[in-house]
DNA sequence: ACAGTTTCCCGTAAATGC
DNA sequence: TGCATTTACGGGAAACTG
């Protein structure tokens, strides 16, 4: 019997973890107000234990420590207490789904031994609590949450997943210490690579290879051993906010191109220089603007003429730009020219040599904006065309560019 | 003293009507849980009742008649019952303004007679009750607000301005009925189109001329009184709703040329190919469209080619487009063009022969997104061109069009 | 099935707190 | 004063509900 009991205690287990349903891909960060789920359960399905076992969410049980000591916010779960379900589920197994709750704060911060961590920085639990009889046995059974971070606002959305990224990467110890961030452990760039790579893969179906990665060692990691530490890291204009905007970018804009590899995205002004140079006259690559931290791409292309080789960028096009004309669109409508002359498109190959149509084809026209192929019943169809000053005076040999005239 | 009583009982008014200040052009529109502010001031400004007065608003007083017996939804104030305010403030006069109460559906609608009312329909009040003694007198004094509608959606705006136009219009009799649109009368067109123009006026700073107007009465008007009835003006697909779908177009997009007067805007298709058939190749007009209910807007232009006259329209410009690219960058980029060949910018005289500089200039280069006049730090400055395939060919002698190629 | 109505929640802006 | 955090609420879409 006491090895049943000790069987038992571990019976109950998280199946999914806490996670809002509007942002599926950033589990245990939670908004207050916002409803979240999670999936409790219980292994041992005997016939007895049906219909029989309750079990009720707890927020941050048995935590007053951290909490009332180092002045955490202390949380409700809004219409769930009264909720409490009994773990019967048809399809297979003892199975709760509690998907009603969300995250209220209990007003007046407790005051105690600040260690100034910022909101994102505080981990919370869920326990989800068992209480029953079996065969005369009192069982006092417990699961608790991966720690998670409870937010206000969607604009803590990058600082709380970096928190959670961190925490679940070096936590693996067993107590997961709520306080880790009063001293958060450096990571390795062999880790956050990782992590990093994830990230693309989830969001973009593409991981990162090894040239997009080694540039962004050199973003990441400013210390001698390699480490990165956590100050910088979650320092307000870091490296990782950069990355999140670019995220987004991909998620909302640009998923079939760097699905397809077609994006090099990471690749320094200097790297991108070197490699055009030695290339055919139009060919271009994607990168990322290091400098727009909301999220912004641009084109390189290069440009022989007259014996000189040139290097040139567009301004870079940020998420606002990408809803009025795609990245594909934007290709293959370019057009550079000098005032009120022959204007030519200067993007021919997508790096290394690939013809823009091969790459890019299939997504022309398809912006929801000006230039779709919808019918236009007697108007005379828009399109937007993105259109530079010529950089430098028009090639001599028109070549291969398709001339035009505006 | 009787007459004192008599002179108090009116003594109290509404100064400033129930305003979402966060929907200041649209007064008398409450939504569930979003603030709004009511000013009240005591028109008997003795010393002797500084202090003394105590006013506190209630929704829907004394009329449970219309709420139960039609099932109108029942609200209350949230955040105001505790919050009775004093009437006196330092300014000048007895003075008090509520401005942190919000309607809050009371659950459970009231089963009753049903009229078959939308909520749009459902009229409601807001009473302020004041109770003080004055040298032994029991004083019971009111104010009521003039009828208003709570809607639970942005999404139920139009209609529900519909409402408070219509029923600010035509009860001007004494005891305002909320069964209003039980029965609603119709209005003139004189009315009707003093509303619109009102409208116009205070969204554009402009109104509608004689020209605009009397395109509109086809429109509005389908009697052969000349009246307006309740039923087609709150219908779904309704004039009404195309109207305040360029209102807003209008609002977020075309103040200025609406001020103005750039905008012909409401001119039909048949009028729009007489008014340019007669005048210079190149003159243009700008008008709303007919058909997209969201508010649209379309360059239409004349052009004298071969001893044959067309007119054309360019497909109408939504508020999505128009947060690409401005309406007057639109106009001085436009360019049409055959394949690969020889482009111009068929635009240059607004209607009836204002040259466009003359007319946009000002304008020009203010768009937020791209084609913006901002430095671009090394990176090739981008301008969005609204191009066309050339509806016909180009013009035999290029004229005054300024030539171009692209 | 469906239309009117409400809820949900992101994203931005503004307000608040510290 | 500036930054961190929270609130506000439009807008679009999903969910609800008769």
């Amino acid at each position: 019997w006491s090895l049943l009991t000790k069987l038992l205690a571990n019976a109950l287990v998280i199946e999914k973890q806490p996670v809002m349903t509007s942002l599926p891909q950033r589990p245990l960060i939670l908004k207050t107000g916002v409803r979240f789920t999670v999936t409790v359960r219980f292994l041992a399905n005997l016939p007895a234990f049906q219909g029989r076992i309750k079990v009720k969410p707890v927020f941050d049980k048995d935590v007053e420590e951290a909490n009332t000591v180092t002045g955490f916010r202390q949380f409700n779960l809004d219409k769930t207490d009264s909720k409490v379900l009994d773990v019967n589920t048809p399809d297979e197994g003892l199975v709760a789904e509690f998907d009603q709750m969300s995250p209220k704060v209990k007003k007046g911060r407790p005051k105690g031994y600040e260690y100034n961590l910022r909101v994102t920085e505080e981990l919370h639990i869920i326990k989800f609590v068992t209480e029953f009889q079996y065969a005369g046995l009192e069982c006092n059974i417990e699961a608790s949450s991966l720690p998670l971070v409870v937010i206000c606002s969607t604009n803590q959305v990058p600082s709380a997943w970096a928190s959670v990224m961190w925490s679940n990467l070096l936590s693996t110890c067993k107590p997961r210490k709520l306080l880790f961030f009063v001293d958060p452990p450096p990571l390795t760039w062999q880790q956050l690579s990782q992590v990093l790579s994830w990230q693309f893969l989830s969001v973009g179906q593409r991981g990162l290879d090894e040239n997009q990665l080694s540039m962004l060692r050199d973003k990441f990691v400013d210390d001698p051993d390699g480490l990165i530490h956590w100050s910088n890291f979650s320092k307000n204009e870091s490296a990782w906010i950069w990355i999140d905007g670019i995220l987004d970018l991909i998620k909302r804009h640009l998923v079939d191109l760097w699905r397809d590899g077609s994006i090099m995205g990471f690749v320094s002004r200097e790297r991108t220089w070197a490699l055009l140079q030695e290339k055919e006259t139009g060919t271009f690559l994607l990168r990322f603007s290091e400098s727009n931290k909301d999220g912004a791409i641009t084109i390189s292309w290069v440009e022989n003429s007259n014996g000189e080789t040139h290097v040139h960028a567009v301004e870079p096009y940020t998420k606002q730009n990408l809803s009025a004309i795609s990245l594909p669109d934007s290709i293959t409508y370019y057009r550079i020219g000098t005032q009120g002359n022959t204007t030519w498109n200067p993007l021919l190959y997508l790096y290394p040599d690939i013809p823009k149509d091969t790459a890019f084809g299939r997504y022309y026209n398809t912006s929801e904006t000006l230039s779709s192929k919808k019918p236009t019943n007697g108007y005379v169809r828009l399109t937007l065309i993105p259109f530079s000053d010529a950089p430098t005076l028009p090639p001599s040999p028109p070549g291969e560019m398709e001339m035009m005239e505006i």
